[in-house]
Formats: structure tokens, sequence, C-alpha cells
DNA sequence: TGGTTAGATGATAATAACTTTCATTTTCAA
DNA sequence: TTGAAAATGAAAGTTATTATCATCTAACCA
């Protein structure tokens, strides 16, 4: 409840800060979203949001999403199967995720020591690392 | 050198046990994609191609990575700049990548504890796997 | 409060990277 | 040598994303 208040909040802040202006669709795709806890696609979003309001179209969907990763309130992610998701920024920090390549059940999961890792690898090659994809694929428990 | 022969036997051995048959386009795409220790994507790899055999096209590039790819000769990756790039399997086995987001620069490495983490994470959840990609950005040496 | 105008919307067109189709050519086993 | 099966190259089709453009609309102001 709070959470999306706030979500909106800074999305308004956002588009205050940018010089935009605030409109009715562009809060209800953002308030939508922000009451998914799913990595959705374009396409899932602009269903849901069609079914109160059907006269919405992609590209305001496309452009909403687009302002919300931008503002970092929303994270793209890209998991193989051709279309970008979206998530809610985490409030409890990044996190990765594994990838049941039987139903595309997805789980996350984070590991300090892994991004420790990470880290020294990259130091040890004289990079400096900025973010990280790490994405495991397999079965998840009900696909053995 | 003996590389290269092994490989072009595994390809031809794979052409066979398909039904497949040989041809000098597909034996040139392969060889000159068997010489390259890039990560190169298919337009790359035609403009080469096309140096020596400017009438080849592009799918015909296509299908043959798609081949090499099937065979095990050949891995696609994705590094999020829209294209796929292959890479000749590597001999010492599996490993993860680092990319520069400034300049593109690709840098491999691998860690064996990093992999040993990873499917202790996806045990705790259930999931068994069966690949995954790590990849990091940042910057490297040159980028500061 | 009505006018002005920069930004927003939605339909549609354009991209871009594949992927497929098809007429023609080539391979290769019989 | 021949004929069926596979390969090729040009071109068309896909699909997800991004841009364009003719209206709309929000927001500031006289
Ligand atoms: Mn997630
Ligand atoms: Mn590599
Ligand atoms: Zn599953
Ligand atoms: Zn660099």
């Amino acid at each position: 409840m709070t959470e999306i208040v706030n979500k909106m909040d800074v999305l308004k802040s956002y588009i205050e800060t940018k010089g935009l202006k605030s409109t009715a669709q562009r809060d209800y795709i953002a308030d939508t979203f922000f009451k998914t806890n799913t990595h959705i696609s374009l396409d899932e979003l602009l269903k849901k949001v069609k079914r109160k309001t059907p006269n919405i179209g992609y590209a305001t969907v496309y452009r909403t999403m687009k302002l919300l990763t931008e503002s970092g309130l929303a994270i793209a992610r890209q998991f193989g199967d051709g279309q970008t998701r979206y998530e809610n920024l985490p409030e409890d920090g990044h996190h990765d995720h594994i990838i049941c390549i039987k139903c595309s059940r997805i789980a996350e999961f984070s590991n300090q020591k892994i991004e420790q890792l990470q880290m020294e690898a990259a130091k040890k090659l004289g990079f400096t690392v900025v973010n990280h994809k790490l994405e495991l694929y397999g079965y998840c428990p009900d696909c053995v």
C-alpha cells in the first residue's frame, strides 16, 4: 500500500523534474505495474491495462515502462525468450534468477559470496564491474 | 592447424550422420569461422567470407552457423547489443565473460568456486541447473 | 477562466535481426 | 550418367521494438 503510493510519488517527482506532464493513462499503467510481482512483458501488461481502459495503446505502455526504467522504478530483464520483461525494483536489493527451461517458472536468489567472487575475477583482469547478469537455467522442483 | 582440421572432421562427420551434403560454401564459412578467436556476429562473418567469395549469401552463413551450433562446434552468445555472436567451442572448457560498456572489449574468465556456489543456490531452491549465463559489465583497463 | 503550447497519446509505419520460402543449382549414390 | 535430395541466394515473412505524425490534453498564465 504505502509502497505503491511511495513509488507513485517517486514517479511524480521524476516527471516534474523532467518537465513532463501527468496523465491518467500513465498513472494507471504505472499503478498496474507497481501492483505486479512478476516479471511481466509489455504484451502482458497491455492486456492487464486494457481490462479497465480498452482504448489504451501499446505505445503508451511501452513509453511508460521506458520511463519507469529510466527513473529506476522498474528493471528490464532479458531471459532469452525474445521479449523484455519488467520487474519492480526490489526493496531488498539486487537479486539474480533461475529459470525453468520446461515451464518458464522464475525463482530469485542472491548470494553475496558470488557477487564478491565476481568482483575479484573482474579485478584480476583489470576490469571494474558496473553491473552483471547471472541467470541459471534448469528444471524447477515441479519439472524434476 | 591440427585444431582446425579436427574441427572440420567433426563437422564432416556430423554432416554425414545427418545425411547432409558437403558444399564449398559451407566448408569455407566453417573454415573462416574456425580461424576466428573473437565473438563474431553474422554480419562480421559474412563480410569476412565475402572477401574471397563475394557471391555468398547471408542465409548460407546463417544456416552454417546454425549447423555449427547444433553440432557443438560453435557457441551462440547474446551480450545485449541486439545481435547474436558466435565463438568457437573453447577446448579448455566453459568460461564466462566480462564486457566493457565503453569499448565493447570482451574478456573471459572462469571460476570454479562461482560455479559451485551457483549449484548450491539452485539446489537450495529445488532447481537443477542445466546451464547458466554470467556476464559482468563494466570498464576495461583501457577505459578506466 | 479561456488561450497557448509543450508534451502525451494511439494508430500506424519503420527498424533490425532473424527465419523461412522458393526457384534454381549442386551433390552424390545407384 | 542420372535423378532424388539437399544446398544456395535472393527475396519475402516474422516479431519485438522504436519512431512518426496527426490529434489531444495538461498546465501555466494573461
Ligand atoms: Mn526478479
Ligand atoms: Mn567467450
Ligand atoms: Zn518448471
Ligand atoms: Zn573498454
